[in-house]
DNA sequence: AAACTAACTGCATAACTATGCGGTATTTAC
DNA sequence: GTAAATACCGCATAGTTATGCAGTTAGTTT
């Protein structure tokens, strides 16, 4: 049995979500609220698996009820419902520690099929968000001028905080003939310096500094 | 009519699949092969609506393979269909420009209902793996010591390419009074240099260069 | 042949970064 | 009162970065 906890304002949607989840065999509303402030003080808050949280909330919003529940129940897996699709909205939440996003129009069966997607480590996402959160992965495709391979991973030694120096003697060149390639890479990234470049080349996955 | 093409170097596998995706009635096969040299020579390439590819293949791997499509044929939906599940081969293939990822073992029903959904505008990816790549959205929690405010704001202008007399100027403080809060980036970031805080920032979700 | 390009190198120099050391002012706790 | 912590500031200095200018060598193109 899943227990299902509902944040959202607006109680006519709140009851209809209630209705139709109560329906499943396999799930059960154990908690619904008009705000996280309400939620946060109720005892069934640590009980909750799955939470279907609204953004806009009076008082506290849904992205810092997130926050807040990942800090005191991060077992609870969250899943925004809201009409909110664009970036900040939906990278706040994600960041926050959203598992979850969909659109408020979703279908009742859409609806309980993500709770559970939610519940067994899944992470239901509306299909065109899924695709613009997924989209940020790609490399981008929008640089006139590919990096060589050497200006990659002389870009990928910048961002550990090497000296010229350092990274010269690792890839068996003098200090000028690495500045060489750094200003090919600025000129290709079209920035001016190292910090620009290691932003621009992780922004663009171009470099990953978690896996390189 | 969804046209799906299969780049899988098993025999019976791509067959299988081929006999119930074709079962469907919204969807048909129009090519199947067993490498991507031999799909990519094929008339059929460039009218396939969702591709399913394999990572592990003769000569040219999936992941090269999706590099490919992209390039010369960008209106493909690609799902990589593998039993991979380590991040470098889900990042890669993602970075390449995969819209979705599903382990080899999913069930016919949810092959074909990640082909709809791949053509419709999502990203199917098999639960535990999409679990994994919304999780590389979370900000960090492991550090220690969170940033301030203040601190998060100077880490962003480093990651600009300013100064330190510029951002002084920028946020009404000396240049040693910036050099002072560096210093405590640093010392909570754990590294040692500009380039570092700026990579690790990044990678820890605490800026994001793209949106801030 | 000459011209062009890319990779590597060098030198000079101004600007910038990081470190060590020191200080003041304010707030909080004992 | 004292002590500790925080935010801001200062100075000196060595190391580093970025720019401008120049060069050599090898390979490719005209």
């Amino acid at each position: 049995m899943i227990k299902v906890g509902i944040i959202e304002d607006n109680e006519y949607m709140r009851e209809g979500w209630e209705t139709f989840i109560d329906f499943e065999d396999d799930l059960t509303v154990i908690g619904s609220f008009g705000s996280c402030e309400e939620a946060f003080e109720s005892e069934v808050i640590n009980k909750i698996n799955v939470a279907i949280m609204d953004i806009g909330l009076p008082g506290m919003s849904g992205i810092e009820g997130v926050n807040y529940m990942r800090e005191h129940h991060p077992d609870v897996n969250i899943i925004m419902a809201t009409v909110h699709d664009d970036d900040d909205h939906i990278f706040d939440a994600l960041k926050a520690g959203a598992v979850g996003y969909l659109m408020k129009k979703v279908t009742p069966d859409e609806m309980v099929s993500a709770i559970r997607d939610a519940h067994n480590g899944g992470s239901p996402i509306t299909p065109n968000i899924a695709r613009k959160v997924i989209a940020t992965f790609q490399k981008a495709a929008d640089l006139e001028e590919e990096l060589s391979e050497r200006e990659i991973q002389i870009l990928k030694e910048l961002a550990t905080g090497r000296s010229y120096a350092a990274i010269g003697k690792k890839i068996f060149l003098s200090v000028d003939g690495v500045r060489h390639h750094i200003r090919n890479i600025y000129q290709k990234l079209e920035v001016h310096s190292r910090s620009e470049a290691i932003a621009k080349g992780i922004s663009k996955r171009i470099i990953n500094p978690d896996r390189d």
